[in-house]
DNA sequence: GACATATTTGCACAAACACGCAAATATAGG
DNA sequence: CCTATATTTGCGTGTTTGTGCAAATATGTC
């Protein structure tokens, strides 16, 4: 894994390691309906200006898209990608490693 | 998802979502044998008290288990907790919600 | 143009965090 | 008992981060 992944990897992590971003992407996770930052705010009771910022880590992180739609943006998670990346975490974290001196 | 959960998984993907802590994970990970922390710290290039530290913080969140031989700590990854962790998490996030309103 | 609504940005602030060093503690081995 | 090695803890420091408020910006509506 080179250091580069690595970074990465922590920054998306870390992205996801915040309770209200947390909370907001599982709020996404269960809508049907794509939801924009004023309904986001409302379910972790922050400030509008805060959970704009958290979504713009989040969208940093690849972990949300944003679509302009009139004067709101509107939110969804790239569900696949970051179910790929965390299983591909959860599959390196279990795999032994296999002996090289055999 | 409770707030507990989410607080509680909030912690366990911060845990994991620094550069240097990830780091240790992946040497952990890639070792046969379980290491001490003097190696460990040798991995990232950091002082043994922030490898410590560092540690201790993984070991809290159910990363790492330790185990102590004479005057050091043996250090193993949990795999299997933090896999199924990180799957969960996945499959949540994959899964489309179900229409409640047919 | 005037106004309302959604979002972003500047600012300040407190809390959390990562870090290194030095001292303290624990334990193995002479 | 003395020394060496491994680890933890106390302390200070600089940086990052989450937050709210107010102002600025963007855009829809009348």
């Amino acid at each position: 894994m080179s250091t580069d992944q690595t970074e990465s990897l922590a920054n998306l992590l870390k992205a996801l390691g915040e309770y209200n971003r947390l909370s907001m992407v599982y709020e996404l996770c269960n809508c049907q309906a794509p939801r924009n930052a004023m309904c986001l705010c409302e379910c972790c009771s922050v400030d509008a200006s805060v959970a704009s910022r958290h979504l713009k880590v989040l969208a940093q992180e690849g972990i949300v898209k944003i679509e302009k739609k009139g004067r709101e943006r509107i939110y969804s998670l790239n569900r696949a990608d970051i179910a790929t990346k965390l299983r591909a975490l959860a599959d390196q974290i279990e795999a032994e490693p296999t002996l090289k001196t055999a």
